[in-house]
DNA sequence: TCCAAAATCACTCAAAAGGATGACGACATC
DNA sequence: GATGTCGTCATCCTTTTGAGTGATTTTGGA
């Protein structure tokens, strides 16, 4: 992508050369400047086209090979689950801060966590800004993910 | 897309006229032709860079060819997911929809995924709103768990 | 060319979530 | 007894989400 960049600038740096010479040329020519001013921007546009397609290009071949219909041989049992409670201690996160990320994770609200655990609001929600916290992230959704990551949920 | 023409004709009419009028009316300036070479250039790079964005967005979606293989697979390896297109069909779920729940699941917020996808915000959770219908949840973390359970989503 | 689905955007209002901070009691440990 | 952790709860304030509506634009297909 860099090098992208980096082409950018020398056509632009060869362009306002090449129009600064044949300014000093073709001085006579009127409404020079308009004309320059059009060449120069049809090219930078068409320039800019080129770009936007060569970047995006890449994604649409990902996007080709999607679907990978498995034929699977014996079926692994679905592990049971268990948390990793080493990268838990590592990050100080309390087991009652990992149960209410488990919830958190089965898509309920604070208000139906509070009451499922028969505790305030207020609780969920301290509970929640310290393992956000604690896993660097910014929103339950975020720390859903980064916990799934990390093995700390199923 | 002949809207797309038509603007970028008019903002190149517009320039050249600022162009034309400023000219006139800082003839002193020295250097002014390049300066504005550069303006005019950056402009529609810009310009140009985002309708290439723009056009080859479409295209991304449009070719979603998709590519059936069939893969023996030992019980271990980490299936590559394979979104299951049959439920997202029953669900009327479109492949905007999805692409923008995959998003919401990796813990981005309406703000980054509209950022990202160059859109505004609001489409976003138009997006969000109707996939949450059609999924039955009411919260965003509810929506994503959803999707995990239907194969819709990694 | 016309139509329907999909995608886009805006606006309002209400609810949920999040950040910051302080506090209190239980309990374990030094 | 002092210290520290954990769980609990609160208050204030900001940001984010979600619901409900309506509208326009794109696009693919009949």
């Amino acid at each position: 992508m860099k090098r992208h960049v980096l082409i950018f600038g020398l056509v632009g740096g060869l362009l306002i050369a090449a129009l600064q010479y044949t300014e000093y040329r073709f001085v006579v020519i009127q409404h020079s400047v308009e004309i320059y001013g059009v060449l120069v921007a049809i090219l930078f546009a068409a320039f800019g086209i080129w770009l936007g397609l060569r970047i995006t290009r890449r994604r649409e071949t990902v996007r080709e090979t999607i679907v990978v219909r498995e034929v699977l041989v014996p079926a692994a049992a679905p592990a049971p689950f268990a948390p990793n409670t080493a990268r838990q201690q590592s990050l100080g996160i309390t087991p009652r801060e990992l149960e209410i990320l488990a919830l958190v994770a089965r898509g309920l609200s604070n208000r139906e966590i509070a009451t499922q655990l028969f505790v305030s609001e207020n609780t969920v929600k301290t509970h929640c800004a310290r393992a956000f916290d604690k896993l660097g992230a910014a929103r339950r959704t975020q720390a859903v993910q980064r916990g799934k990551e990390l093995g700390l949920l199923p």
